[in-house]
DNA sequence: AATAAAAGCTGACAAATATCATATTTTCTT
DNA sequence: AAGAAAATATGATATTTGTCAGCTTTTATT
């Protein structure tokens, strides 16, 4: 397993802020993971005793609904970091981690990573940062959820996933999921989420094959009613 | 004017971590505000240089959509700070603020605050905190928003604003805001939101006198499908 | 106290979304 | 390659929520 201090993925994370021997003492007592497609890392509820480091593959954070749906709040892919939250607040988790596809990552123990949280300034205001970031995110989706219509979340939400974690060669979107992934994205039913992109692929704004979708017409998106 | 050594306002926020010299000269460069009911603190996109602490009063947080409509993030009373994200990420901010009574505040210039979320890893942890812990209620909102009924919605909010603000001593919810409000909050159009009190009023589940709402039926709100 | 303005209320209807039923296609398993 | 299982698709219908219009009550202003 390679090392932390070499590792490009920390490029995109908090880890960044760390000190080569704080790299060096983190790298030596994580350890590897690889999650199948479908499987769960963690579960709302759970304690967790460290963070996750996404090194390859996509998954969702979901929460479950009173009425039994999960809903998804983030998707999370390489150099993101599970768990922080718990982490910080020394409660159980609030959400449930789940494998979109293949995922490679590496496991941190809380208490590795806590004593850089107190003792590194910077590390600890990194932490913030991205905290900060994720709460504006939520505020955000909150609002969109709350004044945005159904087709207008779809038309968002293809447009986020192809800024964010962009297109493979042929142009169709990198990370690909389920219709009922998309429903608990935009928080509706399912049907009505297959409904939303069956009327996208007729008037030639998206175009599918199996679950890959590609945006044709990226601009109808953005100017969508 | 008071000083911030002496202010119980500030056990009820993050400034508790500070040391009573710090406290000292945070107090010393602090200056009072006044807001009027109706008055806008801040706007979303604005340039905040430092932090409002709330000492009485309530006001909301809210967020413009692009249908036009203004959308309820957060509600902020005594003790709270507002401002914290944008200090952290020396961004413009993503929130408006509005006193919806009169409100008697303390703004802390940013220049002092920053020196001391820089300095003293207690107050940024405390800072990490209570940003974890807006990252957990915003979360649990954008379920809500996205899985719930407006009516449940609106028999939480009732809920909320009960258990977490309080009655006065008639019983009647101490915060009191417009039909209007509710509706921005729950995210739906105001005549729903009039109409879903209506129905509660009918339905003796809660009672009103003008814009005061008493829960009479608490239970009926909690197990309301 | 009179008036104006704002907030609250209600009905009628339209639009958006959910639910249920059922077919078709894709994917997985053997 | 065949069959089973899961995912996708679509129609019919019910329910929820939004919009518009007009009316009543409350609050603010003079």
């Amino acid at each position: 397993m390679s090392k932390c201090e070499s590792c490009i993925v920390r490029e995109f994370n908090s880890l960044k802020s760390l000190s080569r021997e704080e790299l060096m003492r983190v790298s030596a007592c994580k350890t590897g993971k690889i999650f199948r497609k479908g499987q769960v890392i963690f579960e709302e509820g759970e304690t967790l005793n460290g963070v996750y480091c996404v090194k390859d593959g996509v998954c969702k954070l979901t929460k479950l609904s009173e009425n039994g749906k999960d809903q998804v709040v983030k998707l999370v892919v390489k150099g993101g970091l599970l768990g922080k939250r718990s982490l910080v607040t020394e409660q159980k988790t609030n959400l449930s981690a789940v494998a979109l596809n293949d995922m490679e990552m590496c496991f941190i123990p809380k208490s590795e990573i806590m004593e850089d949280l107190n003792k590194n300034p910077k590390f600890t205001m990194d932490v913030l940062k991205t905290m900060a970031h994720d709460l504006k995110e939520s505020d955000e989706s909150l609002v969109n959820m709350a004044q945005k219509s159904v087709k207008r979340r779809m038309a968002e939400i293809l447009m986020y996933i192809h800024d964010n974690f962009g297109t493979d060669d042929e142009g169709y979107l990198s990370i690909v999921i389920s219709r009922e992934d998309y429903a608990s994205i935009v928080g509706t039913a399912t049907e009505s989420a297959i409904r939303i992109l069956s009327q996208f692929k007729k008037e030639d704004i998206i175009s599918t094959r199996g679950k890959q979708i590609k945006i044709e017409d990226y601009n109808a998106l953005k100017w969508m009613e």
